[in-house]
DNA sequence: TCTGGGGTCCTAGGACCC
DNA sequence: TCTGGGGTCCTAGGACCC
């Protein structure tokens, strides 16, 4: 299909968190619009997971930033109202919009919890022209399910996201190749897709502050300075990108950490820990169909020093107790006994689980091992979680499993992607 | 004063082999 | 005694996204 033209939709939930507690909120007899306040989602800080994971449009007058702490937020605003994150919410909204999305169209990625990107191309014949579709979705979903999108339109992902961040909320914007001068060039360089709090003061350093400051700018400079991430930004600074939508590779890599209400300071408590993230780690690399050849641990300290250590493993596999003792062996190297604030484990370099390689040395033990994994999960599938522990977790204190479905402060968060 | 969690990709250096 | 380059694998850390 030489020459055809994409047309790319990229949808985005206005203030996503916020606004799906709103409408929640709404339909429980609320007579208040929290979305017309100043009110932000944000975490437990005696947890230690007080940052602003959402806000409304009113409390962004005050300059209240994603990701900034509750306490730095009240100080800006003093009668801010705060709400605890619910994802099992999040989780229902988002699949809501998904379900109207597919009645456009058969390709759909799922980028993030709140960003859909549709490819309208060949789907004028049955819901008309681009723009007249994307503000009857639009529409529709704030009609019917009670909150509201941007809808980036274009003829690539990058330059429909870009437009889906055009003026919010409720609207839809274009960026067509012929209007990213107009459009895209005169915004700071730090608005396009790809270009964070690192790469902007390397690029403000060559005396680029505008898109169309790095459109404009020497491609071998910028490939001197910033590697093959130069090129990246120089190609999407003019508006190039080609991936298709959807068709994603496929998971690399299955992770969970955890900020701790406290400092752990002792090595028995620590793999208490490991315990609880590999539990959760492993089931859902189970319920992936993956094995794992790689297993990492990263701690925080008090300090807020980040550091990870990773080991391969000499066969594939999925087994909690295999992955957790690679954890532990790997933490007892690393660790150099500071206070913890945070831990995590991840299992990467992933194989699908039907091409499994038994390894030649101890295939029964790993049968073994798989057989009461399982068990275990048929349990917590079937009765819940708690149905079903390890005897280290008991009178802890500790959730033996921490993360995912099970936890309430983030259930499933990780599970849908 | 307080600072989350889930990911992906890239780079650089060292080990090891031919 | 003194002299290589590739190529691949592994590890640690950093940058970016939502």
């Amino acid at each position: 299909m030489a020459g055809e033209k994409k047309i790319v939709f990229h949808i985005d939930v206005n203030s996503a968190y916020l606004s799906w507690e709103a409408v929640d909120q709404l339909q429980h007899g609320a007579s208040l619009d929290i979305r017309t306040i100043p009110a932000v989602v944000g975490g437990n800080p005696e947890k230690r997971h007080g940052i602003v994971l959402a806000k409304s449009i009113p409390a962004k007058k005050y300059q209240i930033k994603t990701g900034e702490t509750l306490y730095a937020a009240r100080l800006k605003c003093p009668g801010l109202a705060i709400f605890p994150p619910r994802y099992d919410l999040y989780i229902r909204c988002s699949e809501a919009m998904l379900a109207l999305l597919r009645e456009y169209s058969p390709s759909l990625q799922r980028y993030s919890i709140d960003e859909v990107f549709l490819d309208y191309t060949n789907m004028e014949d049955h819901f008309g022209d681009p723009l007249k579709a994307a503000h009857q979705i639009k529409d529709r979903i704030h009609r019917e399910l009670g909150f509201t999108v941007n809808i980036g339109v274009s003829n690539n992902k990058l330059l429909a996201k870009m437009a889906s961040d055009f003026a919010k909320p409720d609207q839809v914007h274009t960026l067509f190749p012929a209007e990213v001068p107009e459009k895209l060039w005169p915004l700071p360089v730090e608005d396009l897709f790809m270009v964070g709090r690192a790469t902007a003061p390397k690029l403000h350093r060559l005396g680029i502050y505008t898109i169309g400051d790095l459109a404009r700018a020497d491609p071998a400079l910028l490939k001197k300075r910033l590697k093959s991430h130069g090129i990246l930004i120089w190609n999407y600074a003019n508006g190039k990108e080609d991936s298709p939508v959807g068709d994603f590779p496929g998971i690399k890599s299955v992770g969970n950490s955890s900020t701790i209400a406290f400092d752990v300071e002792d090595r028995k408590t620590a793999h208490m820990f490991l315990l609880s993230l590999t539990e959760m780690v492993a089931m859902r690399l189970r319920n992936a169909g993956y094995l794992a050849r790689l297993v990492a641990v990263s701690l925080k300290s008090k300090e807020f020093f980040s550091y990870s250590h990773q080991r391969k493993l000499y066969s594939a596999t999925d087994s909690t107790n295999q992955i957790y003792g690679t954890a532990v062996s790997i933490f007892d190297e690393m660790w150099k006994g500071e206070p913890l604030r945070a831990i995590g484990v991840r299992a990467g370099d992933l194989v699908e689980n039907s091409r499994q390689q038994l390894s030649l040395f101890d295939p029964g033990n790993l049968l073994k091992q798989q057989a009461i994994d399982a068990a275990v999960d048929k349990i917590r599938n079937k009765y819940g979680s708690n149905m079903i522990m390890r005897a280290v977790f008991l009178h802890s204190g500790i959730k033996p499993l921490t993360g995912g479905v099970w936890e309430e402060d983030y259930p499933m968060m990780s599970n849908i992607l």
